[in-house]
DNA sequence: GTCTATATCTCGATAGAC
DNA sequence: GTCTATCGAGATATAGAC
């Protein structure tokens, strides 16, 4: 937030736009001018609601990063059984990805740079809040393993092999689709394709 | 290349140079002095060899795209079961991973900015090359699931969960790190474990 | 709160001596 | 081929009127 105690139109607006502007070109490519043409508002504005480009950022990141956190919170919390969590965090986060492309392109960018900002928000919030979601995933594979509902693995692993074939999947579609047309010519066919094999080969890979 | 003919001492210090600040900021947030600093030189250098930026980083680009091709043309055309080459596919490109971050972080980046340059040289040599890789893997899994060595398995699709979950390790860490601390105190036992883990849920999740 | 105008500065690129 | 010095575009950020 800026120096404004509750939070505007205008501020919502420069946070969308901002988003999307990060998202598409990253936060060294991105450009202020950018961003305020997107807002629909004047370059003044910006500074006026968040000093400068690194805090405009950073408000950015803190308004978006439990996106995909959220979804796994909201999946390993229901009561159902692993290998219908699994289908359900499957099935949820390739959807939210389709729906907030530019999330998933703000986080790698700050992987790319370092995840300062990222890691301070999780240091604030010591193992609570959205940031707990893999662990607490790696909790529930492993009372999965306890209860013999599927094999011994490794859970923080395996929690790092599902977001990444999840994530990998939008990150690399630039170079793939050279590959295989069908991710631009029909996108929804491949998004189910995507989702069926996921589950098929990870549930299998985790069954006795 | 530059305008000269043969490739200088120079001219392979730069293209190094580049590469280490290109992958670490992108091509945006990469400067010039940075580059020269690095290389030992001056920037007027840059420009001698290299006409501009946008030049020096296809160069550098063209100069590394086909590392983690190679590794899997390599591991694709040896004489052994398919599990054989699973296992040393994810192996080889989990070293050459830790070996160069560098260009894994320059190929995400570039995939971040859409591709453009990777797009245009896996055009000039279309399906001959490293490029056509990953086509040639999708085909050794085909012939794996006609010979039931593998039960059937959408080819293309897996060939992006196995990169994704290998690549996607490196580029998480940063975050990742703070859920699990091995990652940076004990690199060498994480990396066994990765490979040991993914090996364990592919092939397995492969397996009739 | 919102705008215009402008200050300040960084960076890519070039000119030109050696 | 290599350097120093510098130009000029374009970006962030601010000043100040309304």
């Amino acid at each position: 937030m800026g120096h404004i105690a509750g939070s505007s139109e205008t501020e919502t607006q420069i946070l969308k736009a901002a988003l999307c502007v990060f998202g598409q070109k990253g936060k060294d490519g991105a450009r202020m001018q950018e961003i305020a043409d997107e807002a629909g508002i004047n370059k003044a504005m910006l500074h006026y609601y968040f000093r400068n480009k690194d805090t405009l950022y950073e408000a950015v990141f803190r308004h978006v990063h439990g996106h995909f956190f959220s979804v796994i919170e909201s999946e390993t919390s229901k009561e159902q059984s692993f290998k219908q969590m699994l289908k359900g965090i499957i099935d949820a986060l390739l959807d939210e990805h389709v729906q907030h492309p530019d999330v998933n392109r703000l986080w790698t960018h700050e992987n790319l740079s370092g995840a300062h900002v990222v890691r301070r928000i999780l240091e604030e919030s010591k193992g609570t809040g959205l940031g707990s979601a893999p662990g607490v995933l790696a909790e529930r594979i492993r009372e999965a393993v306890d209860k013999g509902e599927i094999r011994s693995v490794h859970p923080m692993h395996f929690t790092m092999t599902l977001m990444g074939s999840i994530i990998f999947f939008f990150l690399a579609a630039p170079v793939f689709s050279t590959l295989m047309p069908d991710i631009v010519e029909h996108p929804e066919k491949v998004l189910a394709e995507r989702k069926q094999h996921l589950f098929d080969i990870l549930y299998n890979g985790l069954s006795n």
